[in-house]
DNA sequence: AGCTGACATTTTGTCTGAGTTAATTTAGGA
DNA sequence: TCCTAAATTAACTCAGACAAAATGTCAGCT
């Protein structure tokens, strides 16, 4: 193990502040963990040989391992060290688990399983945002609506009120459940498609299945808003470039 | 609080084994939090005078608010403190998190909330099973389905058989993510409602809707299958009390 | 021979105290 | 008025020692 290949910058973690020592160790070994490198089962070495590696003490590396355990990817015990647990035991949808999986290598098969996920909590959000909805969150969607159709997903601002758009939806459900389960899931998908958005402009215009949904919850049709909503995302799965960028090298 | 009171019969943790000091800690800084003790914006207090107010080390205490930033309940950074994140913030299904929600008071409408997810997600799954499942995933929930009827839910067998039975035709989907999810969900409903296997024996067979549910997959009819399952969990949720047991106190 | 209990060992867990770094506040200057 | 730099304060990182826990070993007993 030789290089310490990653440029010091993680720069590219667009919600979090800036991560300490700890949080940077931690990253990295999730990211070791959850790509395969070490395989549940495995030890992962004292904490002493460990901390001498990675050149940290032994405080920052516990507190490392302490955070890959809250996230169910690890299991420490005294006398038999540090063993990865097996894959049934990781929080897979915790937002750094999430980000890590996609991170070391963007698994089509996983990012599918990831939209199933999606299509399958967010279509019953919007039904039971069509039940639930206020006029406050309707005017709040109706808005988000605007803001994507003067500026449009090219820019910030637009995203941004794509954003406020599912989110007000979410919000609209009223189960705090499903708002932080869609959010993570949503914000993990949109970090992985980030690169279609590069390759080419847009392939469709996403703003009248948007207008779908919305008219559906204005009118309380759960049935409809759910279905828009199921077809507003698969529409989104379809515009995932399903090729993997061939620069995926999965070998180091 | 002068104690280290804890006796150490934190038995009711299942699925962990004891717990170290730091993870005393922050489950019950954590409970403090989703209790809302601490409020959103509430700042933790020093390392220094928290740490001794709680009598222990500020490592321990560090460990502790590590594994609550790593659950997006708490924020920390310096000159600023350790401060409590906004709601949205928390990872409400991270499986600790569900088990302190449901620990310090048995919210009714969260639990709704929870039921209402577990429903839409192990509803669809039941549909994805059955398109995808094999003849031994078939065999392993027959298996279990016998188990179910021989032992009943009365008896521990009985309990882990019906587990498996669920936690089979998870596996039959091939979607981590839903079988992450609906695990860690169940396990938190399991939790909660286990006080009903006490109060009345039972107040329904719920062999029938399981094998409902089964057949359905047998035959590789999705609709039947989600439909059952619903049904099933519809069920649960009528059978679980919806008056808290005032007796909920378990030690300390 | 096989089992039971004490002990020896290894690894994480906990403690202490010092020094460092980052973010906010305040003061200074253009 | 606004921008810049120092002071402040909190978490962060480090080092090293000791404690506790889980495992393995071996003597002694049945």
């Amino acid at each position: 193990m030789t290089g310490r290949s990653t440029s010091p910058g993680q720069g590219h973690k667009a919600r979090g502040k800036a991560l300490r020592l700890h949080g940077t160790i931690a990253r990295k070994l999730g990211i070791l963990i959850v790509s395969g490198k070490y395989q549940p089962g495995d030890l992962l070495g004292g904490e002493i040989s460990s901390a001498e590696q990675l050149a940290v003490s032994r405080t920052a590396y516990r507190e490392a391992v302490r955070i890959l355990a809250a996230k169910g990817l690890v299991d420490a015990r005294p006398k038999v060290g540090t063993r990865v647990n097996p894959q049934t035991s990781w929080h897979l949808l915790d937002p750094d688990v999430l980000d890590w999986t996609f991170e070391s290598e963007p698994d089509l098969v996983l990012l599918d399983s990831l939209f199933e996920l999606r299509n399958v909590v967010e279509s019953a959000a919007a039904g039971f945002a069509a039940q639930r909805r206020s006029s406050v969150h309707l005017q709040g969607m109706r808005t988000a609506l605007e803001g994507m159709a003067t500026h449009t997903l090219a820019t910030e601002l637009g995203r941004q009120a794509d954003l406020d758009f599912h989110t007000t939806l979410l919000v609209a459900t009223g189960n705090p459940f499903i708002i932080s389960l869609a959010n993570g899931v949503r914000a993990a998908v949109r970090t992985t498609t980030i690169y279609k958005q590069r390759k080419q402009p847009l392939r469709r215009d996403p703003l009248p299945d948007h207008l779908r949904v919305f008219e559906a919850i204005a009118a309380k049709e759960p049935v409809k808003a759910q279905e828009a909503m199921s077809a507003l995302i698969q529409l989104a799965r379809i515009d995932t470039p399903t090729s993997k960028p061939a620069a995926a090298k999965k070998g180091r």
